[in-house]
DNA sequence: TTATAGACTTTGATTAATCAAAATTAAAAT
DNA sequence: ATTTTAATTTTGATTAATCAAAGTCTATAA
């Protein structure tokens, strides 16, 4: 019933909620994550609200309602299973398979989607680590700690990666920054906005703070 | 570059040409393949010649260009390894792959496709029996006799199924009229325009002529 | 040779999604 | 208390795809 439009602004408002646990997400936000201008954003979001899927307060935000979190749920669910499919059947590179699935997910029946679900072993994580909601919607709770938010010397786990840019990827890739992985922060240079860091036993490196937030670790 | 709307008319546009096999493809098959109305189908078709798909001459039909019909065998290529893909890997019924499959072979890339068609060990036909084009476009020449082209008696070996419908491959694998079965005719009744039929060891039933004509047999 | 039916085309309108640019508002800075 | 800035909304227009219904052709049938 909703269109492949929907979906999209459904998905995106109900990440930006998790991922900044906010309650109103702020019309500006919607419309970078979709790449539309703020107009188009402003427009759209009164149509969704006309369906019933959220509510708007201008010059405030958005909240999603029961039915609104619902179908974003399920975007996510389908998201993050395609893109297991992609990397664990067919091998492809973590780092191409956002924007492939950002399609995928749209395209396939429910009962494709089961079918490959249960294919693929019931995966609870995605290949960035992060948690595949079941199918009646729920979803672990994320870590909501980044590198950023680590004291000097502790060694915490990886637990995801939150940037979803293919050459991130590849750069954390490189850098064996990956889910399960153990990483020490060295120095913290506020000054600088980077922190050095060491991933298991390998050569140290630095990162910025906005690369280091996009790190969610635990432990 | 095409709009999943274009792919489908360049896809349906070949494939009327080659199993009418005829070089002007009439407006009204058109239309009716893709389910719109005449007038949409031929304001459509203008706008795909403005962009070299076709050439179109009115009241005559259309012609695919060498560029349209790379794109259409493109599209046959995909639709049909991804039907194969969901009944040999998810383990999806015949009858319920073609709608599934009309939907994905607009949204995934060539790269997933190539890494599709890799796992599924280069198969040359889909679950209908039809012919996957290769990767430059190049297609087997299917049979072009159906079960009503043959004489009675004969044992012939059953290619493909045209028929598309769910409710018709139910009936099919039903009365096991599947590729690679042997069926003989051992009735013609052209009063009544039925045929009756028996598939391997089976007991024996009857077809009308326009259900017959769907059968592709050879040998 | 006219009629006429059926295939096809034209016309005029609608819908979803979008943008650019102008207008408004609320928050922050002075 | 003003001014400035940044976020947001409004306005007006565009594009692709579609339909309904009116109009036009053309091949056959009377
Ligand atoms: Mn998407
Ligand atoms: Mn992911
Ligand atoms: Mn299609
Ligand atoms: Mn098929």
């Amino acid at each position: 019933m909703p269109s492949r439009t929907v979906e999209n602004y459904l998905k995106s408002i109900l990440m930006i909620s998790i991922n900044k646990n906010c309650v109103e997400v702020p019309m500006g936000m919607i419309a970078e994550s979709l790449k539309v201008t703020p107009g188009t954003a402003t427009s759209m979001v009164k149509n969704l609200q006309k369906e019933k899927w959220l509510n708007y307060k201008a010059r405030k935000g958005v909240t999603l309602t029961g039915s609104g979190k619902k179908i974003g749920m399920r975007m996510i669910r389908r998201h993050r299973l395609i893109e297991t499919f992609l990397v664990e059947t067919l091998g492809l590179d973590w780092s191409e398979i956002h924007e492939e699935a950002e399609e995928l997910e749209h395209s396939i029946s429910d009962k494709v989607l089961e079918k490959l679900d249960v294919f693929l072993g019931n995966p609870q994580f995605d290949p960035h680590g992060h948690p595949i909601p079941s199918k009646s919607g729920v979803i672990r709770r994320l870590s909501q700690k980044s590198l950023l938010d680590c004291k000097v010397g502790k060694k915490m786990k990886i637990e995801s990666i939150l940037d979803q840019r293919t050459e991130f990827l590849n750069f954390a890739k490189n850098k064996s920054l990956m889910p399960g992985n153990i990483i020490k922060i060295l120095k913290y240079q506020k000054i600088a906005d980077t922190v050095e860091v060491q991933v298991e036993k390998k050569p140290k490196f630095s990162l910025g703070f906005n690369s280091a937030d996009k790190i969610m670790v635990s432990g």
